[in-house]
DNA sequence: GCCAGCACTCACTAGAGTGGAGTGCCAGAC
DNA sequence: GTCTGGCACTCCACTCTAGTGAGTGCTGGC
């Protein structure tokens, strides 16, 4: 099977492929030219290829078949030839499993995680940054998803004059407040007891299991703020269903090098940010088994020129989040690969440890 | 003087402003054709335009004096007028002061207000991206400043084994977590009595006056657990004060709408994704007392032909946080000052409520 | 001070010509 | 059969050359 190293592919049987050992060769180092030079690629630039010892001419009737077969196309007669979408799907198909970083990079991914403090959201904010640095593409970095996470504390903090913010954290130490406003001034003492109520109330289930309603204890003071807690509890939890799990996308300023058509970088942007469309399209492409989505793979159209490697991030076994990385479909995926697989391993490991 | 919506300026005297009232009247002209077109402007297109009833011979020279004195420039010799920076800021510097909203524009900030809910961090996350789609422009929302909100809460969570969080709360609402792990498991009770240590340690100041050291107790495990605990504080007053204010940006997308040289596209977004430049960037811009800082007027060399809008959120009369709205020179400039004007009056009312 | 008229400038466009990178095909060699 | 060198062909990218028109500056008269 070819590798993503060394072009070798003497050894890859045509049966396995749908392609003979020479046709692959040829395509991946279509694939691999053009995504360097984004230019198209002609017949001599191939010849000197690993795994193609044949004359231009050969080539030009491999590549032939090539396009017949819906691998390549040509912008235009007598231009050189370009991938679509079927032609990278084969090149990624066929790239060895283990690809690596280079020196440099791995010394850089190291160095993060060294240095790497502070809490998860902004570790998760600076290895979106990391990966496109690494990468040159667009990375999305989705944060575990607390749904499940059960209520480890409630408290009630009084912050003056009738606003009390409810604080609960959760058992992967996710913070969640909501500020609530009474109808009367509640003392220290009426607060604590409240909060008391409200974590016995709460504690030990997840956020969405709370209970809409709870016995009143006889005081109607520490009852109303019962009352108005249980109400703030019920809008985090739907808040947490809502609006999905943390995204964080570094780099994006990367998409504007990608294309030179500026609509293409605008629509290209404007899905960046819509947080729930990007999350839930790293989702699906996980979810039909796919590490790589190129093209209309995804469904999402105005990112028909664009591929998409994902990575999910697990601690322990237990998914935790995904990486995912956006680039044009003429993206190094060898490298995105390695990238995504090393710094998703890494991130992995590192949330296992303070998460333990 | 004249004004944004009739640009009536007969009553504008020439001293007060350096050009007679119809050169004024030409540069508005200029400006706002340009602004809608892009083009370079004509004499042709500006002699119908108010306050200039004369010949588009006499526009002309009219135009040849506002190049020479560096208001216009044209592209080349035989071509339209655009206008300088200077010319900009004339323009600016002589709109009334009270532009306003169109109708839908004003339902729009009504509707978004009447049903903003949730906490702080994410009404200002939806206001960036409310102030993009009213003005097109790139907005960015910096948040109130902590730095000298005191603790009003300190609070240990255990997560389990020896892993624990500080939840900070501060008296702005504001809640700030640190995960410590300790060196021995520590129960309930423990972390009760360290806790409430903490607490009489830290309440009542500010983050960065929370002292490094704290009187032992002479149980060791209590106090094992409160110097983690006030090395977290430590770290978490540190972080406070260098990464400096939440910044959150909306409708970056519209950057590239903006310019057709993709370049440009991709420095202003980079740019765009070091937070600390921008938060500084805005923070110097009301420092030298400017609303609106034009081309070079701020030193930001990448954001050359960008103009920034730039208007303070006070809550009570104190600044509590800035908007800032991003654009191209030829951005539209009312439009965008009066967006800044009234979303940011209904942001700092707002703030107020919720703080009272 | 304003304006009609005029000569002038110069980007933009279209069309023609050219070079070159690339192709497909074919006949012959292995 | 499979590969290869050779050849005719295609068509983009580039250059060059008008031609067009929107725009200018200037001038002389009102």
């Amino acid at each position: 099977m070819p590798t993503v190293d060394d072009r070798r592919s003497e050894n890859s049987t045509p049966s396995d492929v749908g392609l003979d050992a020479r046709k692959a060769a040829i395509l991946n180092a279509v694939v691999t030219e053009y995504v360097g030079s984004a230019q198209p690629v002609g017949s001599q630039h191939v010849v000197d290829a690993p795994g193609v010892s044949v004359s231009s001419a050969t080539v030009r009737s491999d590549m032939a078949a090539l396009e017949r077969d819906g691998y390549l196309v040509q912008p235009h007669t007598s231009a050189g030839r370009i991938p679509t979408d079927k032609g990278y799907r084969f090149f990624v198909d066929h790239l060895s499993g283990t690809g690596s970083l280079d020196p440099s990079g791995r010394l850089q991914v190291r160095q993060f995680f060294d240095h790497a403090h502070g809490e998860i959201e902004q570790m998760l904010e600076r290895t979106s940054g990391l990966l496109a640095d690494l990468t040159d593409c667009t990375a999305m970095v989705v944060g575990p998803s607390h749904e499940s996470a059960s209520v480890r504390s409630v408290q009630l903090v009084g912050l003056g004059h009738r606003v009390v913010l409810v604080v609960v954290v959760l058992a992967d130490g996710a913070v969640r407040k909501q500020s609530i406003e009474l109808t009367d001034e509640a003392d220290e003492a009426v607060l604590a007891e409240a909060g008391a109520r409200l974590a016995a109330h709460a504690l030990g289930a997840p956020l969405s299991h709370v209970g809409a309603t709870i016995a009143p204890c006889g005081n109607p003071t520490v009852d109303s703020v019962v009352a108005s807690g249980v109400s703030a509890l019920l809008t985090l939890s739907e808040g947490e269903s809502e609006s999905g799990d943390q995204l964080f996308v570094g780099g994006s300023s990367r998409m504007a090098a990608a294309f030179d058509a500026v609509d293409t970088v605008r629509s290209v942007l404007t899905i960046l940010e819509q947080q729930l469309v990007v999350v839930s399209l790293l989702r699906d492409i996980l979810d039909t088994g796919l590490t790589v989505a190129i093209g209309t793979e995804h469904g999402v159209e105005p990112l028909a020129s664009c591929a998409i490697v994902v990575m999910p991030v697990s601690v322990d076994g237990i998914e935790a989040g995904t990486i995912g990385l956006l680039g044009p479909t003429r993206m190094n995926y060898p490298l995105a690969l390695a990238a995504a697989r090393v710094v998703g391993d890494r991130l992995g490991q590192r949330l296992g440890e303070s998460a333990r």
